[in-house]
DNA sequence: TGACAGTATGACCGATCGGTCATATGACTG
DNA sequence: CAGTCATATGACCGATCGGTCATACTGTCA
């Protein structure tokens, strides 16, 4: 946790070093990211950073288990409870690629607790959080299992193939869509003009459709398939 | 690529420097990994790897699009021809979570292509190697849909959504079916002992299943979804 | 034997990093 | 005013890194 004299801080000087940090952690590996170029660029000094925070690891966490979430959190708002199970799946999934779109360097530091890591402590705090979001998704589809909208042999393994659907999978996917790659996406702080509502929902929908029905039985017209 | 030098070099200390260089790309990301290390561990001065690669990239370069293939190509061996393409697929999938068990260090190091970096060069080689591994999948695919098994609105959306289950899901699924880290399942050579075939095929069915029906119809006995 | 090419080697370089610490600043208290 | 306490600051430290280079070694051929 950041020492009480970071809360006490004069917002503006705050919020400099809070988001050269993101910009920092966004675009950089955690081993990668240098606290001295955050210090740098948010022209404060080094020394001052360690009055702030413990070590890098400090801020870090803070920032991924605090700061992201509250944002993030800020961004897509309750989900939603209107209409059935899938609808209601397809509109997650929905938020979250608005959130990727509008705020890349957030998702991305969402994101980055997939990331791999020498460091114990590091890998440690990836885990916790890794397995705190597949719990919730879990928890999701769980429901869908209740109202027997979806049915899976194992559900701890289906949670881990959705996960990396709407996650990984899904940011490949914008990320093809808008023939970018994930550097030239987080140089810019929004891409709203590039992947309107439209699309979004269109390629949300494509990813439901593939956790619900697969790739095996599009179109049941005549004729099954092998 | 590696200079002449390193061809020539007395069989048994090129494998001494490749083996390490393995074991250290295979845990540590690039960024993280140390050619100091290396030569450290190889018994091998620094200089002396200057005289085998250019530098830390052309090393790490060599492994990944040379040796990492080469070796999985030699375990993997040639794909079935066998069965209708589901079949296949579920035979695909088999072999390479064996290769993962069997081989989990080069399993890894085939991996790392996904791993993020802010290094372009790194960036560059990773995307070259992703590209490749989704233009092939693609093409098995496309045999699936011309086959009638097979139906995707579009098909790079649903090689992406492939890809990221058979690689990074189906892995997640089998560290969590071992009750192990990624970086404990490093340590060791294998795990033959601890993942059998039987399982292996249990799990790689699972996951084509999940593909080619997805979780939203699992016994058509009767009472269609929602 | 001596010259030469290929190779081996480890001291060395500059850069960067995470982190520390002695000292300075400045606001509040009495 | 003096004293105290939170904070600010930047010089400094040890470690590590990727990479270079002068020098030494070794085998081959004339």
């Amino acid at each position: 946790m950041p020492k009480s004299t970071f809360f006490r801080l004069p917002e503006e000087r705050r919020a400099r070093l809070v988001h050269e940090a993101i910009v920092e952690f966004a675009d950089r590996t955690y081993a990668e990211a240098s606290l001295s170029q955050i210090a740098r660029r948010a022209n404060i000094p080094k020394g001052s950073v360690y009055q702030y925070f413990e070590d890098k690891l400090d801020l870090y966490r803070w920032l991924l288990t605090e700061e992201a979430p509250r944002l993030k959190r800020e961004f897509v708002g309750k989900p939603s409870m209107e209409g059935d199970f899938w609808t209601r799946l397809e509109d997650f999934v929905e938020r979250g690629m608005a959130f990727l779109v509008e705020h890349p360097r957030l998702a991305r530091l969402s994101a980055a607790a997939a990331d791999p890591t020498a460091n114990p402590e590091v890998r440690g705090l990836h885990k916790a959080i890794c397995e705190a979001g597949l719990k919730e998704l879990r928890a999701v589809l769980e429901a869908g299992a209740e109202s027997s909208a979806l049915h899976a042999p194992d559900l701890d393994v289906a949670t881990r193939f959705v996960a990396t659907i709407i996650g990984p999978g899904l940011t490949d996917v914008v990320l093809k869509e808008l023939g970018a790659e994930l550097h030239e996406v987080l140089a810019s702080d929004s891409l709203r003009k590039r992947l309107g509502p439209k699309r979004r929902r269109a390629l949300a929908h494509q990813a439901v459709h593939f956790i619900r029905k697969g790739l095996g039985s599009e179109k049941p017209r005549r004729g099954k398939e092998t």
